[in-house]
DNA sequence: CAATTCATTCAAAATATCTTGAACATTCTT
DNA sequence: AAGAATGTTCAAGATATTTTGAATGAATTG
């Protein structure tokens, strides 16, 4: 999450050139295997890429690793293999298979087959429809899901007896109808995403 | 982040009575000063509200205290104190104090003045549009404001006798774009939430 | 089918984040 | 102004998440 030790919640994004915490306290730490030392494997460009992707990818509480590899794909023309993207970033292959992975099943990378090549080779998919729809079948919709079972939770855990059902009932419609508005809400964020 | 040991990234989501990992990995570890524990202090629906919101803001990757806290505000009639809201949850003093601040200066809970009580007391903001636009506007917009210097970095590091420069144009052209998206989306979204 | 190449897994190590509680600050009360 | 009540801060400790890399498995080649 985003941090502040001011009384405003007010982010402290990155000062610009590096991936910001998500954390409550404002904590300056992190990582430090430098974006810097991998200056000869990326151009200025690929770097400028990854430093804002770890920084989007960072906003949804994603790991840096994820953002790098989605940065390295998005501005690199030609298709990238593992191996690819673990030299040039400098990640452990254990990182750089995993976040494939999730990025590939999430629908942000496609899969290239290059005639005549064994290794597997990633490009990044740009449209933000279909980044967008799978993010939220993935990391939303499956919460949503819960939805009517926690609010069914809820509802039969008043007492109709008790002289704060009637409080009770009201906070559990208003649950009610935030649900109905995620519902609504989030295909028309999806149709709309289309038109980029 | 939501979590998948399989292929496609399907959330776990808790089994519905416990707060969700966010981990990508399934480790299902977790903090265990157990909610089970202050039943007493918890009436049923308390509880279960409690549980909601400790996965609600779990999706958003909030910390699980500012989970409990909102929850159980929210489903307490009644004002409550630092101290009450303290004891009833069994956290720290820190914990409170910071989770209830954070949660103020988001606007998600109010600030009520009893007369002839010196202690402050909170209420829960059940407003959704206000508690989407506290949201926006200090977990959100901090991150979008960034955007126009971020794309102008990406832009400025495009060397124009370079093979791929016209590549890299397109694809700063995109992100462009999806800046423009958050930008109209964002108020929409607050707009409907105000009628909810 | 042995050797080679490539990708995945997962337990341990490294990091990052959250919580705690005691010290400090502030505001009230008398 | 001293004392009491309330609220905040922050460094150290507790937890949780991410990364690493060596072991494993699967596919391909000769």
């Amino acid at each position: 999450m985003e941090k502040n030790n001011l009384i405003q919640p007010q982010v402290k994004d990155t000062p610009i050139t590096k991936g910001g915490s998500l954390s409550l306290n404002g904590s300056r730490s992190k990582r430090e295997r430098d974006l810097e030392a991998s200056s000869p494997r990326l151009s200025a460009f690929q770097l400028q890429s990854v430093t804002l992707f770890i920084s989007v990818f960072g906003v949804l509480s994603l790991p840096r690793s994820i953002g790098e590899i989605y940065g390295l794909l998005f501005s690199t023309q030609e298709p990238l293999s593992l191996d690819d993207v673990q030299a040039r970033l400098q990640l452990s292959r254990g990182s750089a298979s995993e976040g494939l992975r999730w990025l590939r099943s999430l629908g942000a990378v496609n899969q290239v087959y290059l005639p005549g090549v064994r290794k597997e080779h990633f490009t990044a998919e740009t449209s933000l429809r279909k980044l967008a729809s799978g993010y939220l079948r993935d990391c939303i919709h499956p919460h949503l899901e819960n939805g009517p079972t926690r609010l069914s939770l809820l509802e039969s855990s008043i007492d109709d007896a008790s002289p704060t059902a009637h409080f009770e009932k009201s906070r559990a419609g208003q649950v009610a109808g935030w649900y109905k508005f995620f519902g609504k809400v989030l295909p028309l964020v999806k149709a709309l995403a289309g038109k980029f």
